[in-house]
DNA sequence: GCAGTGACTAGTA
DNA sequence: ATACTAGCCACTG
């Protein structure tokens, strides 16, 4: 296990959990609230090397542009997508999320 | 050590 | 809208 997973791979997978459902985030802000601001693709490095049962919400992780960016795994690209759909999370005709209405503002939820 | 790659993003044309 | 560039930095060969 890399150095570095132990700490940010921690951190990013403390800031996902907080998610809360039917909510989207996008790389750069993941990084933003870990404390590694510009680190974007860390954050997709991390989520990448996340064991399945951290019980992170990786699904809710999405680009700037409120697309999917899963690459590797065709299969996880349509997972993403259901798993967003199942929470109330609706994709427009590109296939894109609007983050101006799910983007996730970091603060604790039921606000 | 060097070059390539990658679940990124902002800027420029 | 797409294409390319620069910055980012750990992993891999």
């Amino acid at each position: 296990m890399p150095a570095l997973a132990g700490d940010f791979c921690a951190e990013v997978a403390r800031v996902v959990r907080r998610v809360p459902r039917g909510r989207v985030v996008t790389y750069g802000q993941v990084a933003l609230i870990t404390g590694w601001p510009g680190r974007a693709r860390m954050v997709g490095w991390a989520l990448r090397i996340l064991p399945e049962a951290s019980q992170v919400p990786w699904h809710r992780v999405l680009n700037a542009r409120g697309a999917i960016s899963v690459r590797g795994i065709p299969l996880a690209e349509d997972i993403q997508r259901q798993l967003l759909l199942r929470e109330g999370v609706r994709f427009n005709d590109s296939g894109q999320v609007d983050l101006e209405r799910y983007r996730w503002n970091g603060r604790a939820g039921r606000g």
